[in-house]
DNA sequence: TCTATATCACCC
DNA sequence: AAACGGGTGATATAGA
């Protein structure tokens, strides 16, 4: 019984569209074939109407390669989405994740792995670019477009025909989240356009000052350039050895740079110079004529099934301090939700751990964790016992990435003794969870393949990396928990404007916005009860409303810097200064932190 | 002048 | 042998 025999019409789908960085996308034209009758559509965009010219409801199955770009053009043209969506993307992925893929993940890429015949890559490249050029098309232009969408649809029937007994039921759940990954390309996260505007305007002005401010004299760098050489005659200059790596060049990471800046204090504002100027990071970002941020989430990219957007395009990925671009429209809100501790209670409710379970669930994990080692009295406190929570904290982080006891003592900065006694505690206090995890990587080991609760796989060989096995169960589920929660929220009508591995950006009505948040909470409950066999992670919400921006703690610093160096080369139109976001930034983030059972850990 | 490589920084 | 999982990407320098 093959999951196609359920449907009665199977729609092979592929659209060509025109996307510039930030923009929706725009349909070009559509090509679509039924598998078992060969009826055939093929339309220019003019002649798309108010609905599909075929049928997308739950007796039919829509078919295609990267399904969220085809829904994106559902979208774009007023379309409900189908009912029932496979993406042979997410399933290739699936089926070859962990695997050598030589020709890569594209359509051609998975004809190739296959063995099936493949059109030109030349040609494909060709009609990319033709896509991308944008309108107005000759009419030779339309047909080498229209066949050329015919051609990709012809290839993907014989893929969907080489990958059919492999289909598994679980495959819907995996296009049903291309859907919800469309929505919320669609949507995308609102910026403050002027600040963004005026930041991209201002780049080099802000570096140059920058760097004359703190370092401009020293020969150091050279233009905008930091430059080994003349960091180095400057070390020769102050006489300084530095540290060096194994090739022999400087060691230039910021540990080296703060073991050095606490022996010799000339060294601490080029440190801060250059933390600084690595931070300064953005033109990238792919912002559309609406102020939105809008990048391809590329889900299902990482090996856990994580999505993958590009660090550079998406908001999310520089520098934490480049969220203060983040600000809701007039009248709108903005929350940002994440799931508390997830992975901790991933590994608690999977395992089955009593102790774990009851730490997840005292709503601090990691002191409950100290006093299950008896290093702190059972009425202790976040405030009581600080230092001694950092350091059980730091243990229950690192376990999850399978730390070993060198790192961790670095990194707390305690003895390699002491840190093994640690990492002994979290065996000791979790034994159920230790017995399950290392049945997991035996299992993994064995069979070739390790999975989540609803099946995305990574296929293991020789080389897999044994920690990256430990891992996998934590952070490939926690993957699987975010997919379902944002299929519920968009499904819901949810605003999403993004997803963000354990959280959630969601906009609304700013008078609605508590309602949004409530609603968003418990379509992530529900998703984190699906795959956890109905064990409930919490989550905790930030909230902004217009006029106000968002702002993560670790940025304000920086993102007052930056704006101060800002208003000093180019001040905004109105001649105020930057608005008080920019100012005072510890009062100017109206942040509403909604009630959670497991407070802040 | 362009590309490859090593190193580093950032995100969850 | 390495010793922290999953990623992207910028930068500086060496080499073609």
């Amino acid at each position: 019984m093959s999951l196609l025999d359920q449907f009665r019409e199977i729609w092979l789908v592929d659209f060509e569209f025109h996307a510039p960085p930030g923009h929706r996308p725009e349909p070009l034209c559509l090509v679509a074939l039924e598998l078992r009758t060969g009826r055939r559509v093929a339309l220019w965009r003019d002649q798309l109407g108010d609905r599909p010219p075929f049928d997308t409801g739950p007796d039919s199955l829509i078919v295609a390669y990267y399904a969220s770009a085809e829904c994106g053009c559902f979208l774009a043209l007023g379309w409900e989405l189908p009912a029932n969506v496979l993406d042979l993307y997410a399933e290739f992925r699936c089926e070859t994740c962990g695997r050598y893929v030589p020709s890569g993940n594209g359509l051609l890429g998975a004809l190739a792995y296959y063995g099936l015949p493949v059109m030109d890559a030349v040609e494909k490249t060709a009609m990319r670019d033709l896509a991308i050029r944008g309108g107005p098309y000759s009419a030779e232009e339309r047909t080498a477009l229209l066949d050329y969408c015919a051609s990709d649809v012809r290839a993907l029937s014989l893929l969907l025909d080489r990958m059919e007994a492999g289909l598994h039921r679980r495959a819907l759940l995996r296009g049903r989240y291309m859907k919800a990954a469309a929505v919320m390309e669609w949507h995308g996260i609102p910026f403050d356009g002027d600040a963004w505007r005026r930041l991209v305007a201002g780049w080099d002005g802000i570096k140059d000052r920058l760097i004359q401010e703190i370092g401009g004299s020293l020969g150091i760098y050279r233009g905008r350039t930091f430059s080994q050489e003349g960091f180095a005659r400057w070390l020769a200059k102050e006489d300084i050895t530095w540290p060096r790596l194994d090739s022999g060049a400087l060691a230039l990471d910021d540990d080296t740079f703060k073991l050095m800046a606490a022996a010799y204090p000339q060294v601490a504002p080029i440190r801060e110079l250059r933390t600084a100027l690595s931070q300064l990071r953005l033109q990238e970002l792919s912002v559309g004529p609406d102020d939105r941020n809008r990048t391809l989430l590329s889900a299902y990219r990482s090996r856990t099934g994580r999505n993958q957007p590009s660090n550079s395009r998406f908001a999310f990925g520089p520098g934490t301090w480049i969220r203060g671009l983040i600000r809701p429209p007039p009248d709108r809100a903005v929350a940002y939700i994440d799931w508390a501790q997830q992975e901790f209670g991933i590994a608690a409710a999977l395992s089955g751990d009593p102790a774990m379970i009851r730490a997840y669930q005292s709503g601090d994990p990691y002191l409950e964790f100290a006093k299950l080692a008896g290093a702190a009295p059972p009425d202790a406190t976040k405030a009581s016992h600080k230092a001694i929570r950092d350091q059980y904290k730091a243990t229950v982080l690192g376990t999850q990435y399978c730390m070993g006891p060198f790192t961790l003592a670095e990194r707390s900065a305690i003895s390699v003794s002491e840190a093994n006694r640690l990492l002994a505690a979290h065996r000791r206090s979790f034994p159920r969870f230790w017995r399950w995890s290392d049945a997991a990587v035996d299992y993994a080991t064995l069979n070739g393949r390790i999975h989540t609760v609803f099946g995305w796989t990574q296929h293991v060989g020789p080389f897999t990396n044994p920690r990256s096995l430990r891992n996998f169960p934590m952070q490939a589920n926690g993957a699987e928990i975010l997919r379902l929660a944002c299929c519920y929220a968009t499904e819901a009508g949810i605003q999403v404007c993004a997803p963000v591995h354990d959280a959630l950006l969601v906009e609304g009505p700013a008078g609605q916005i508590g309602e949004v948040v409530r609603a968003t909470q418990a379509c992530m409950r529900r998703a984190s009860a699906d795959v956890l066999g109905g064990f409930e992670l919490e989550s905790d919400a930030k909230i902004v409303c217009h006029p106000d921006r968002y702002m993560d703690d670790r940025g304000r610093a920086m993102w007052t810097t930056v704006m101060r160096l800002l208003d000093a080369d180019t001040p905004p139109a109105d001649g105020r200064g930057t608005p008080p976001a920019g100012g005072s930034p510890a009062q100017s983030i109206k942040e509403i932190d909604v009630v959670s059972p497991l407070g802040a850990c």
